[in-house]
DNA sequence: CGGCAGATTGATTGGGGTCAAGGGCTGTGG
DNA sequence: CCACAGCCCTTGACCCCAATCAATCTGCCG
């Protein structure tokens, strides 16, 4: 999110030898961030997946949303205590970048403050679409348009070409995404690779039809208030 | 949400004559805002319970969040088009402000831009909780930590007192907001009333015990970022 | 006294969960 | 170059929570 707004400041962040000091490298399965801690800062993703998730007591995870290259997320900069961790997917390349180099990069505190109330509102627009999909949908459902969610994203970020990407995430991830187990998501996946809708394997996503991709999750690209709609 | 850092503007509302020619009323069930429409304003909740939501083409509705007294909502002030509705659950009495008017109230640009953005992290938080309640909770989890969400929050508005409430939801309106059947959300609430956790009749409910509530839907506050913690 | 929205109940069904056992890559170390 | 380990994917059998369908009931209002 946001991919439009930062996006000269992500070009910025590989120029800046003050913001370079703070880029960090993390194994798959780490956690960048975790809830309960107060960063006071925002990650920018550089390269790789990461998600933001909550742990109950029992032990049930709950993955609210996925982080792309290019995406920013707020770790705790204006509220403190996070109520949530940070995890990476695969080897992640992250940039923690504090207020005052925010503030830099984006110009000055208002332009700062302006980006990021734009930026909160997105990332609130696709948690209400996330709650509709596990809400309201089937489980055929909620897998293709979750797809079709992270396919348009990469898009935005030049990382789905030619109708395929790379796909990080287990099929564990993506149950703790959509509020499945893992079982089923996995017949789900066989059904819709059945139905020529995917080709998924070796960490690789090939969609030989977004639209219809599209059509079976019921999804509309809207809510991600994508500047240019890459279709 | 924002209910403390808007605290004194809400005050001010009722003062000002330039905010109070926009401010309106509308029946049960009527909608405030339609998904695709850009009002480019906030609305401010005075009396009464709103509900944010989206409808699918197949007809399924999904609650993203309720509205109480004194919660602000963004009707598409920055993003501009809307992708959800804003429907009324009881009578509303709610102020439309325009950003010129906003500012004005918040003292400055910088200023209203950094309480926006703080107040769109919090509803974003909220929408994570919900997509733990609905994505990895029973039902019988899911209603109590419905219950807990609001009545800590009208309690925070001063309109939870003595351990009761006034009541405005239905038994659809809770279904459609966490991911039931009214008919399930009907034998669940009977299931709470018998374990003596709530006393739901005639529009009013009454938590006798609402610790033992919160124990019940694995709730915590600390997600909806309350300046003084109202326990 | 209707009429209607919302609540309640019962019977039945089904989508997805649970449990448990394999199977297949891929990296690593001998 | 092979063997093993670990992670992830796959499959089968069975179960259960919640959906569905269909009345019926209740309170409220004109």
């Amino acid at each position: 999110m946001l991919q439009f707004d930062f996006e000269p400041l992500r070009q910025l962040v590989h120029g800046m030898p003050a913001l370079a000091r703070h880029i960090r490298e993390t194994e798959p399965r780490r956690d960048l961030v975790r809830e309960g801690e107060s960063p006071r800062t925002m990650l920018l993703i550089l390269e790789g997946w990461a998600s933001c998730y909550k742990q109950q007591r029992d032990g049930r995870r709950q993955i609210t949303s996925f982080l792309l290259p290019g995406d920013f997320a707020d770790a705790g900069l204006i509220l403190g205590e996070t109520d949530h961790s940070i995890g990476a997917v695969n080897r992640v390349r992250y940039a923690e970048i504090d207020e005052e180099d925010l503030e830099a990069l984006a110009g000055d505190p208002y332009e700062l403050a302006r980006a990021a109330w734009r930026h909160a509102l997105v990332a609130a627009a696709i948690n209400r679409e996330w709650i509709v999909n596990i809400g309201r949908r089937t489980a055929y459902q909620r897998i293709a348009h979750l797809l079709c969610e992270l396919v348009t994203r990469l898009r935005a970020a030049g990382l789905f070409e030619g109708g395929s990407c790379d796909w990080p995430p287990t099929q564990d991830d993506l149950a703790d995404a959509t509020g499945l187990t893992s079982v089923h998501v996995n017949r789900t996946l066989q059904l819709l690779r059945r139905e020529g809708l995917i080709d998924l394997q070796r960490r690789r996503l090939i969609v030989p039809d977004l639209a219809a991709l599209m059509r079976v999750g019921l999804f509309t690209s809207n809510y991600l208030h994508l500047e240019r709609d890459p279709l």
